[in-house]
DNA sequence: AACAGGATCAACCGCCCCTGT
DNA sequence: AACAGGGGCGGTTGATCCTGT
C-alpha cells in the first residue's frame, strides 16, 4: 500500500498480542527505553501503532505489574477511593501500588460494581438506592460529597504543583543554581499518611498513572517549597491538605472505629460527629458485606 | 456432550490535555 | 495566539473462558 505523500504505508496490525510482539517489544524497551511511542513500532521491527505498544506495555508487559486476583484490602481500597475519586482510574491506580488503571476499572465493571448493586447500593453514588432511612443517609451522602470536593480541591492542587515543580526544573537549569539535597518529601498526600496508618497501601507508584511526585520526579520538594513559598502559594497548598487530610481522616475513621479519637474527628463539631457515626455503621455495614465470604466471588 | 448465556479481561477508540514551535 | 504532535484517560468492544442446563 503506497500512501497519497509516497511513502509505504504499512497495515498496521490490531488484536491480540503473540508472544513473538510481545518479545519483541520487550526486547526494544530493555535495551533501548520506550522514547518517542510513536516511533518505536518501527524501530522494534512491529506492525503496531505507538498507542497499541504503550498500551501493551504499560498494561500487561512492565515486570513491575502485580497480576492475578484482587486482596479484600485492595477490593476496599477500590471501594473507598471510587467514592472520592468516581471514575478517576488513574487517580485510583496511583494509590494501589502494582495495579494499573485498566485493570482496577475492569475489576470495578465486572466485579464490585455488580456486587454494590446487588446489595442495594449505588455504584456511582455509593449510596442506598432505597431511602428508608432517608434523613440520615442524606446526611451520609453529604458528608461523603463534602469529602469528595476536598479531594477533587486536593487533586487539583497536586497538579498544580507538579506544574509549579516542572517550572521551577527548567528555572534552575537555566540559571544553573545549585542546592542542597532535598529534604524529606513533605506529605502531601493525604492518603499516604492515611497508609501509613492503616491498610499498607497506597504507595504514590503507579504502573500507569502520571500522577507521581516522587521527589526525584520533580527535582525535590526543598526546591519546591522554596519557589513556591516565594510566589505565595504554600499557605494555600497547607491549608488545602489540612483540610484534606482532615476530611481523609474523618472518612477512616468512619470506617475505623479504633481511630474515632482521631485528632481531626475530636476537633469536629458535634452535629459532624453525629454524621459520621452515621457514616461509620454505613461504610461498616458496606465493606463488611463487600468482603463476606458470602458475597466474595470464589477464584 | 452440546449449547446458551454470563463473566472476564485485553485491546481499541475517541477525546482531551499538555507541550513545543 | 494558534496550531500540531504526543501521550494519557475513560468508555466500550469483542474474543475467550466459565458455568449452568
Amino acid at each position: 500500500m503506497v500512501s497519497s505523500n509516497g511513502q509505504e504505508k504499512i497495515e498496521l496490525k490490531k488484536g491480540p498480542w503473540t508472544r513473538e510482539e510481545d518479545q519483541k517489544l520487550l526486547a526494544h524497551i530493555e535495551e533501548h527505553g520506550h522514547g518517542s511511542w510513536r516511533s518505536l513500532p518501527a524501530k522494534a521491527g512491529l506492525q503496531r501503532c505507538g498507542k497499541s505498544c504503550r498500551l501493551r506495555w504499560t498494561n500487561y508487559l512492565r515486570p513491575d505489574i502485580k497480576r492475578g486476583k484482587f486482596s479484600s484490602q485492595e477490593e476496599k481500597a477500590i471501594i473507598r477511593l471510587h467514592a472520592l475519586l468516581g471514575n478517576r482510574w488513574s487517580a485510583i491506580a496511583t494509590h494501589l501500588p502494582k495495579r494499573t488503571d485498566n485493570e482496577i476499572k475492569n475489576y470495578w465493571n465486572t466485579r464490585l460494581k455488580k456486587r454494590l448493586t446487588r446489595m442495594g447500593i449505588d455504584p456511582a453514588t455509593h449510596k442506598p438506592k432505597e431511602t428508608p432511612g432517608g434523613l440520615a443517609q442524606s446526611r451520609q451522602a453529604a458528608v461523603i460529597s463534602h469529602m469528595a470536593q476536598w479531594e477533587t480541591a486536593r487533586l487539583e492542587a497536586e497538579a498544580r504543583l507538579v506544574r509549579e515543580s516542572k517550572f521551577l526544573s527548567k528555572l534552575q537549569l537555566l540559571q544553573k543554581i545549585s542546592v542542597p539535597p532535598p529534604p524529606p518529601p513533605a506529605c502531601l498526600d493525604v492518603l499516604k499518611a492515611w497508609q501509613s496508618s492503616n491498610t499498607g497501601l497506597f504507595v504514590l507508584d503507579s504502573p500507569t498513572s502520571t500522577l507521581n511526585f516522587s521527589i526525584n520526579s520533580v527535582g525535590g520538594v526543598g526546591k519546591l517549597n522554596g519557589y513556591v513559598e516565594e510566589k505565595g502559594m504554600l499557605n494555600n497548598l497547607v491549608q488545602d491538605d489540612n483540610i484534606s487530610l482532615c476530611s481523609m481522616n474523618n472518612l477512616e475513621a468512619s470506617m475505623d472505629p479504633t481511630l474515632l479519637s482521631s485528632e481531626c474527628y475530636n476537633s469536629g463539631t458535634s452535629s459532624y460527629a453525629g454524621e459520621l457515626e452515621d457514616n461509620k455503621n454505613y461504610w461498616n455495614e458496606l465493606l463488611n458485606l463487600v468482603t463476606s465470604p458470602v458475597e466474595s466471588p470464589v477464584f
